[in-house]
DNA sequence: CTCAAACTGTCTGAAATCTAACTATTTAAA
DNA sequence: TTTAAATAGTTAGATTTCAGACAGTTTGAG
């Protein structure tokens, strides 16, 4: 019942969780040049509202790691500053699907072009080999995060 | 100057992340039998001076990614509690560091305890192959967050 | 069909975190 | 040696997130 190589798994996560807020979650403090003002969190949210368009609160709650009743408020606020709509599911009355408006996107685009710039920077001091590594590994990992 | 390759790597972190939060991180919500209700941030940061003993406030921060003024009270309730103790640095007066006491050590084994027991449950529903590749991908990842 | 269970989003007061100052100490350049 | 810059930790007030309760909707078992 027990697996040993499960529980390297675990340890390396609590080595890797560390790591990355250390060296990449700062990415998401820069705040220069930011007109809406948006914090970490409301990046976080513009981010998968990218990526999984149509999303619902509670989803988007749990990607997050944060309690739908706090995105109640974060939304709010995006959603004032003309970033987020809010589109009723026609399929089942309790949902509410989250979108980016336009200016939402072009927001996107604007964070993602730092964050890449930061990225290339930060990556550009490993070696091919280890990138390729790097690169690879993370694929694998998203793999098995998926199934579980 | 712009290598295509992290830009995968920035994608699947973008995509990894929620999926982590998703899967992975209420892992340290679970506060059944928790008599000290410890909440996730605590909990991280006992994990976090298990690892790494004498660490300071301001490192631990940066690992945790909070402001050092919201650790000055998060770390002042688990000293309350007796799980955590400060310890002045003879080296250089600004720092304190900090460590668990004994009833921290034990109230980290414990927790481990339960954590082991989630981890084991979910990453079983894996091949053993794909648990390899995983662990080796974490390993590459963590070699290449260490790095940059 | 009926009705309990599960799920949606919102609300309220409590708790945690953040920002931005501030003092003390160390570092390093002048 | 002197001094400016960097770093450590704390504090206060503002902001964000939380837990828990709520009403509306959907699902599914009997």
């Amino acid at each position: 019942m027990h697996n040993p190589k499960i529980k390297e798994i675990e340890h390396l996560f609590m080595e890797f969780m560390p790591l990355y807020h250390k060296k990449l979650s700062p990415i998401f403090r820069e705040n220069d040049d930011d007109e809406f003002r948006c914090h970490k969190n409301q990046k976080r949210a513009i981010m998968i509202i990218h990526r999984t368009k149509g999303i619902i609160l509670s989803e988007l709650g749990r990607y997050l790691d944060m309690r739908k009743g706090s995105l109640t408020s974060l939304i709010d606020a995006l959603v004032e500053n003309g970033l987020v709509e809010r589109r009723e599911d026609v399929h089942d009355r309790r949902k509410t699907l989250l979108y980016l408006t336009e200016a939402g996107e072009e927001y996107y685009r604007q964070m993602m072009e730092r964050t890449s710039k930061t990225y290339q920077k930060l990556f550009s001091k490993l070696s091919e080999e280890e990138i390729e590594q790097c690169l690879q590994g993370l694929q694998h990992v998203v793999a098995a995060l998926k199934k579980i």
